[in-house]
DNA sequence: TTATTGATTGACT
DNA sequence: GTCAATCAATAAA
């Protein structure tokens, strides 16, 4: 399977966050291949999302890799212990991302339960972004990697997956983001058990 | 320089 | 439902 070609990452954020819905995530680690399908994920938007770490127009070390061309990943680090990562999309110093919030584990479970103790279930494997991370050992070293590398990539999806299956809703823990907060950006597989959170909050 | 706050998770009442 | 963990980035002074 062929990673996603560069012009796929070109297009508009709230497209390509909804394109990636059933997508997968490739992460090769020592020898292992690890996998996972996208089912949930969020569009940031720049410089007038007051959500976006990119928000006014910030530029810092921290969000200098959101502002690659398209097929990059953004990894950032938060609450003193989690990894987050993003999609990034869209041309040169153009800050949009998409957030990867949820997948589905489909290759390497038994790795990503050692980086992962306390899920009890597979459920509970991928279905965060700090913790689908975990489970694939995304951390700072990989925050401005291409998406189409040897040890990251993502390849197009192997399921189907019709409009009327894409779920909407506000974006998770962006309460005190101003106007942006209630933007309806977090799309999601309906009724996908490896979604994290329920439509409300 | 100091203070506040997270694009979260997991444990606990 | 509440809340602690844990620290870097950002805001305030």
């Amino acid at each position: 399977m062929k990673p996603l070609p560069r012009d796929f990452y070109l297009n508009d954020t709230v497209s390509v966050a909804r394109a990636l819905l059933g997508c997968v995530l490739w992460r090769r680690l020592d020898g292992e291949l690890l996998a996972g399908r996208i089912v949930e994920a969020e569009a940031y938007l720049g410089a007038n999302d007051m959500a976006s770490h990119a928000r006014r127009g910030l530029r810092s070390p921290r969000v200098e890799s959101m502002y690659l061309d398209g097929g990059h990943a953004y990894v950032y680090f938060t609450y003193g212990m989690h990894y987050c990562m993003n999609v990034v999309t869209q041309e040169a110093d153009i800050a949009e991302a998409v957030l990867l919030r949820g997948l589905e584990p489909l290759q390497g479970l038994e790795s990503m339960r050692t980086r992962r103790p306390k899920a009890k279930r597979d459920l509970d494997l991928m279905n965060g972004p700090g913790k689908l991370c975990a489970a694939m050992a995304i951390d700072k070293a990989l925050d401005g990697a291409p998406l189409n590398g040897k040890t990251l990539f993502i390849t197009p999806r192997d399921i189907e997956v019709r409009e009327e299956e894409i779920a909407v809703s506000a974006r998770i823990g962006v309460e005190n983001s101003g106007e942006a907060a209630p933007w309806p950006l977090r799309f999601y597989l309906r009724g996908n058990k490896f979604v994290g959170h329920g439509p409300m909050r």
